[in-house]
DNA sequence: TATTTTATTTGCATATTGCAAGTATTATTT
DNA sequence: AAATAATACTTGCAATATGCAAATAAAATA
């Protein structure tokens, strides 16, 4: 039986430093968190503050000042949904989508880096099970909120 | 080519959820970054401040401020070197070990339950991919700084 | 219409972060 | 040996992040 914890304890410390390497585009400085409001942002259709938040398993009241950042920084827009007032619509502005785009593309070339030490078939097999780990993490009642 | 981005993206943050899980011992509340910090102790011999800090790569600042926290909470215990004075020791309390033990076991616990969702053979090839994405990531430039 | 529920925001109070500057000790240079 | 530099760690900010409790405002329900 091989110590879990232990290769965990690592890789979530190498992913929290992967994360890192996010969040400067030009001349936006942006922190972890919100570069991962502006992706779900991205990936989710007119979604309300409520549904990031959710999907991220933010507080909604840290969530809300984040969001305020954003919108100061004029990356994000809220509009009041016009069936319900209450609900805040999010989007991203024009701006919001190049930095995404930045940070999705500078992600996807570090990760590229990180698998370029393997061989292909290697590569095929982790992604495979990172997969089969994200699945399993959904399924399990002790982890993991965001629900997909 | 799949979208490594996405599936990262979910993993880290519900790495960060059952990081999450971590902290609650008895009367004892730690922050992750403390079990973490707790972990590292326990796992290296008789580790300077530098040493600990470099392998969770934290800044050395923010990380002699949270030793001050664990060493008022008893957990932690600081000596100087005695071939250097400049260098400080740092040990787990015999309550210290308590508490990271705890940490382990139940950290253990919930990743047995995540892995329960998987068979066998399946288990067997995610922990492997998991230890060759972990060699691929300390073979990187871009990541990751803990050594290991 | 009155009451409850829901979505989001604000008021705190606390914790975390990291840069710049400080202290103390050891190593190196002259 | 004295002066200088380098190292290990600590402290002073100042900015940011966190989350609970309470507030607001708009539906939904009674």
């Amino acid at each position: 039986m091989e110590n879990k914890r232990e290769i965990f304890h690592v890789l979530t410390r190498r992913f929290g430093l992967l994360d890192k390497n996010c969040c400067a585009v030009g001349n936006f400085e942006i922190s972890i968190v919100q570069s991962h409001i502006l992706y779900e942002i991205d990936k989710q259709f007119e979604p309300s503050m409520q549904q990031i938040a959710e999907s991220l398993a933010m507080d909604i009241t840290t969530f809300s000042r984040q969001i305020q950042s954003l919108v100061k920084m004029e990356l994000v827009k809220k509009a009041p949904a016009p069936q319900d007032k209450r609900v805040s619509i999010l989007s991203l502005s024009a701006q919001g989508k190049f930095v995404a785009a930045s940070i999705d593309h500078s992600m996807n070339a570090y990760l590229e880096e990180v698998f370029s030490h393997m061989n292909e078939f290697e590569r095929e097999t982790v992604i495979r099970s990172l997969k089969l780990l994200n699945e399993a993490m959904s399924k399990s009642s002790v982890c993991c909120k965001p629900l997909y």
